[in-house]
DNA sequence: CGTAGTCGATTACAGGTGTAGACATTGAGA
DNA sequence: TCTCAATGTCTACACCTGTAATCGACTACG
């Protein structure tokens, strides 16, 4: 089957933002996803505007045109990125091991208590 | 204090390829470097040196001179770069949730039957 | 003592990324 | 209908990254 966008094309952090405000709200126009993401990042439009572009050309969104303009609307999933972008970093630091990627977090002192509650909670829900 | 890499030179894929071999085993020469990097990475001698010069200009390495040349050392603990990698990932993506983060590998089925006993088992002693 | 090999440093260059201005088109209001 | 404002596209440019060739210095062998 023809992939569309396998990884190949991946999302950088600065692109990521503007995903963000589409995964949260879609479709909005460019304006509203300057307005979403400019001022917090201080960007200005043209900024806002390339990034949207390259999300585009990458295919990680779809325009659907609304009079002169564009409707932009996620063409990935927020959460096939974060297990993309997660696998990734389990694979280059952790040999592939989710489990070690817990240990090491855990040994760095990185998990709160509410981590600990939260994942133990998991666990027993997934063990049923 | 005068912090010497907090985070602010990353270090990038291809450098952390460099890194992994010195991890294993420091100080090495450029030439052992690229003995255990480039053939599995296809690169020749040169871009090995080129990623050690820019591993020592981000003070991610070491040198000692040993005779006319340079025995290169890790800066940087792997341990803490893996803290720092893992940490980013987590607040990019999971609002800096670690449990957030597990959460979604276990949905996204990336969490295997060893990986669930293993962090099990980490719980438990964490518990202790 | 000269010459070749070795080694770090310098330079190169294409592609990606962050950031943005300029330009062209077009629709809407005057 | 003419003009202005909005909107997408094109162009720009510096820095980072991946990948590597070349240069200059020094050492060791002949």
């Amino acid at each position: 089957m023809a992939d569309d966008n396998p990884q190949g094309e991946r999302i950088s952090e600065a692109e990521q933002a503007v995903m963000e405000a589409l995964w949260a709200r879609a479709p909005l126009t460019a304006n509203e996803v300057a307005d979403a993401v400019a001022p917090a990042r201080g960007w200005t439009l043209a900024t806002v505007k390339t990034l949207l572009s390259r999300l585009v050309a990458k295919q990680a969104l779809e325009t659907a045109p609304d009079g002169k303009r564009f409707l932009y609307s996620p063409r990935v999933a927020r959460a096939d990125f974060a297990t993309g972008e997660s696998k990734r970093l389990v694979d280059r630091l952790f040999g592939g091991s989710a489990a070690g990627l817990f240990a090491h977090l855990a040994e760095a002192e990185a998990l709160t208590d509410k981590d600990l509650t939260q994942i133990e909670a998991l666990l027993k829900e997934l063990r049923k």
